[in-house]
DNA sequence: TCTGGGGTCCTAGGACCC
DNA sequence: TCTGGGGTCCTAGGACCC
């Protein structure tokens, strides 16, 4: 009898192949086998058939289309990829209930309690590469070996449309001639890197002395890297893992330089991340906006609440004062992408007050600001700061405020 | 001719506390 | 009074992932 040990090749990392120009395909089949693009600006996602004239995502459609002059482009706009995404996981579940979403396409899974029912991990991702496929007419690729990390990189190197099962014993024969670029973690920067200390394979890593890539790419950095080649990765399945942040950004084509012309942007996406939060019960209590120049260089700016808050409108508040500061210190900028994030998220906030107290009527946007979270009542709020306008974050964001008398401005949100 | 929209983790310096 | 060490929090930047 087939005892399950943790060392059997029981996880399982699948990744759909060209997710976006595979849904693309289906929804619109007269694209099928011709190179195709997802994409508007860069590319999401393109088939195989764009890939064999140099074709990859994150490159900009401009350059994919001087590649590859007959490329189909379609933007990514319609809303079928989740339904897809749903049923391939309903299908994961089907056999395991130890699923980690890496991301709408991919996915973990622990399958060390199910070779019972469903036979060896190799019977198991072939099982789950036929089932996908007659379910949704998409083509997943499966790894399955006893680590996360190598999992992974199996399922990448079984691409398209394959499956590769490392066994226990033969991970090292597996990992040693790979370049380093199939780990997780080692990007351009860190492959130039690498590759400087004569560093190429995977092999190469683990017969490094530690010390010596430390002294390049930092001494946590170093540690994992090496752990990694040595086939070292303790990770389990996790099937839930909390957000620690939200994040909504916009890219500008039009460079713009003004306060007055940020500052509609920075509602319409502080709404969108406090209304996600809210929508999940969360609250945060750093606000992060990132810049980008229109010479591609980037600045963040961070400020840290006392307290957390879901509030549309205190996030406002704060992201503003730091849009402020920014455009002071950089005046003759163009800013061609703006970002707004919360993190430091808590779960189930107690009622949270917002507000913001404007001494200065002069002024478009709120100055002298403090910021609570209050667990007071409306009439409360008025009562201590003499306020005679009450604004909801909506309300505020639609242009709607009326700083009438200027004592003061509160801002509600719930 | 410069490229979207989400995320995670790490580093380093300074402030502050014990 | 001076000096030192350890720990935590915050800010800013950077690399990387899908």
């Amino acid at each position: 009898m087939d005892v399950p040990s943790a060392s059997a090749a029981s996880i399982l990392h699948a990744d759909l192949d060209a997710f976006y120009a595979a849904v693309a395909v289906k929804e619109n089949p007269s694209l099928a086998g011709k190179p195709m693009a997802v994409g508007a600006g860069v590319v999401l996602s393109c088939t195989y058939e764009a890939r064999v004239y140099g074709v990859r995502g994150g490159m900009p459609v401009r350059e994919a289309r001087s590649m590859c002059p007959q490329l189909i482009v379609v933007d990514g706009t319609f809303g079928a990829y989740t339904e897809y995404s749903k049923a391939v996981f309903t299908i994961y579940e089907s056999y395991t209930p130890v699923v980690e979403r890496l991301s709408i396409d991919e996915a973990f899974m622990d399958v060390s309690g199910s070779i019972h029912l469903f036979g060896t991990p190799a019977d198991i991702g072939r099982s789950i590469r036929d089932d996908v496929k007659r379910e949704t007419g998409l083509a997943v690729s499966v790894g399955a070996t006893p680590r996360k990390f190598l999992s992974k990189i199996a399922s990448q190197v079984a691409k398209p449309d394959g499956l590769i099962v490392v066994n226990p014993g033969e991970e090292l024969e597996f990992l040693h001639p790979l370049p380093v670029s199939y780990l997780w973690g080692v990007g351009p920067v860190t492959k130039r890197r690498l590759n400087n200390l004569g560093i190429h394979t995977i092999g190469d890593i683990a017969a490094t002395p530690r010390d010596s890539m430390a002294s390049m790419l930092g001494s946590a950095h170093a540690a994992h890297l090496y752990a990694l080649s040595h086939n070292l990765d303790p990770r389990p399945v996790e099937t839930r893992r909390k957000a620690k942040s939200l994040s909504a950004q916009s890219a500008m084509r039009a460079r713009i330089r003004t306060l007055d012309e940020l500052l509609p942007v920075l509602n319409r996406l502080t709404d969108r991340v406090a209304g996600r939060m809210r929508a999940k019960d969360l609250s945060a209590r750093t606000v992060t906006i990132k810049i980008r120049f229109g010479d591609l260089s980037s600045i963040t700016r961070s400020t840290t609440m006392p307290t957390s808050t879901g509030s549309t409108g205190a996030i406002v508040v704060v992201a503003t004062k730091m849009l402020e500061r920014v455009l002071a210190e950089f005046p003759k900028h163009e800013t061609t992408l703006l970002s707004v994030a919360a993190s430091g998220i808590a779960k189930g906030e107690p009622t949270q007050l917002a507000f913001g107290v404007d001494d200065d009527v002069s002024g478009g946007s709120p100055r002298e600001l403090e910021y609570e979270a209050l667990d007071q009542s409306v009439d409360a709020l008025r009562k201590r700061f003499g306020a005679d306008v009450i604004t909801h974050g909506s309300d505020l964001l639609s242009g709607r405020t009326k700083n009438t008398d200027g004592l003061s401005e509160i801002m509600t949100n719930d």
